[in-house]
DNA sequence: TGTAGTCACTATATTTTCTGTAGCCATGAG
DNA sequence: CTCATGGCTACAGAAAATATAGTGACTACA
C-alpha cells in the first residue's frame, strides 16, 4: 500500500508500512533469523523478484530490516530484522494467534518452554497489572483527547 | 490480497482474509461499535464505494462482520463484529503500539484504567505465567513438528 | 406535488500494482 | 569453456484500486 491512508493514526501509519502485499510474510520469515533472497523466493512461491526487491527496498528505507553483506564482489547480502522490525513479532503473533484458532485449526501457537498454548494480553509495566483489551485506548502522547479504541 | 499465499500457515492465512487494503481499517472502526456505510466513507477518506462495499462483503462471508438492519424497505444496514471478529482487536492493538513506538509518536496505547501505556505479552494460561516472544512457536496441534518463530 | 437531500450501494473508465517470465552480471565448479 | 548459482533488473500482461457518476427507495420541506 504505498498510497497513504492519509490518517493520524498509529495503526493506519503501520499499515503504511507493513500493511502491503507479502510484507508481514517476509517479516515472518526474518523472526526466525538472517535471510537470503533466494530463502524467500523459496519459502514463498509466488512472489515475483521484482516485488521482493522493492518490499525489501522499503523495509530498509523504513529501518526495519538491515542488509548485511557476507560477500564483496560478487555482492552477497542477507536481511537481517531491525529491533524496530523485531517489534513487529506482537503483530505476527497476534495474527497467528488469530489464524491458528479461527482459520487454520491444524496450528496452534505455543510456548516453546512448557508447550502449552498461548494468548495475548495486554499488561501495564507500570502498575504491573493485566489491563483488559476493551479498556486499552489511543491517546494524543501530551494533550488527552481519545480518540479509537483498539 | 485475494490471491492465496498457498501457505499452511496461520499468519499467511489470516493474512489471506483481512491482509487486504483497508481491510484492517475497517475492523477497526468496528472496534469502537456498530457503523454504517456512510460512518466508514466518512472516516476513511479516498476508500471508493465499489472497495467498501467489496470489503465488507467478503468479510461479511468469512463470518468477521455481521449485518443488521435498522431498516427494512429501503433497507438500511449497520455492520457489526462477531466474536471472531473482535479477536482481532489484538492484531488492531499490536499494529497500534507498533506504530505509536515507531511510526506516530504523537499518540500512545494506553489503559482507560490507569492512563499508562500498555504492552502486549504473551502469556500461558494453564502455567499462568509470561511467556517471552523468544520462545513462542507455531506447532502443528496433534503431530509435533515445529513450524516458524513468531 | 415538486424539489432537494440522505443512504446504501452499483457501474464504469482510468490508474496503479502485481504476476510471470526472461535476462544480466559476477563468480565458482568441472 | 560451459554450466550452475545467487542476486538481482526489465518488461508485458493481468488483476486490483481509485475516482466519479449514477440508481432506487425513501424522507423532509415548501
Amino acid at each position: 500500500m504505498p498510497k497513504h491512508y492519509g490518517q493520524a493514526c498509529p495503526v493506519a501509519k503501520s499499515l503504511e508500512l507493513v500493511g502491503e502485499r507479502w510484507t508481514l510474510l517476509l517479516i515472518r520469515d526474518l523472526l526466525g533469523g538472517p535471510r537470503r533472497f533466494q530463502d524467500f523466493h523459496a519459502s514463498l512461491p509466488g512472489i515475483a523478484p521484482t516485488l521482493l526487491s522493492e518490499r525489501l527496498k522499503v523495509m530498509e528505507e523504513h529501518g526495519v530490516v538491515t542488509r548485511r553483506f557476507y560477500s564483496e564482489h560478487p555482492p552477497r547480502a542477507e536481511y537481517v530484522l531491525t529491533e524496530k522490525g523485531r517489534e513487529l513479532g506482537f503483530v505476527i503473533g497476534a495474527l497467528a494467534s488469530w489464524g491458528a484458532r479461527h482459520v487454520h485449526r491444524e496450528t496452534s501457537v505455543v510456548s516453546g518452554d512448557c508447550g502449552h498454548e498461548v494468548e495475548l494480553r495486554y499488561f501495564c509495566p507500570t502498575c504491573s497489572k493485566r489491563v483488559r483489551g476493551s479498556s486499552v485506548t489511543v491517546r494524543r502522547r501530551r494533550g488527552a483527547r481519545k480518540t479509537r479504541r483498539s
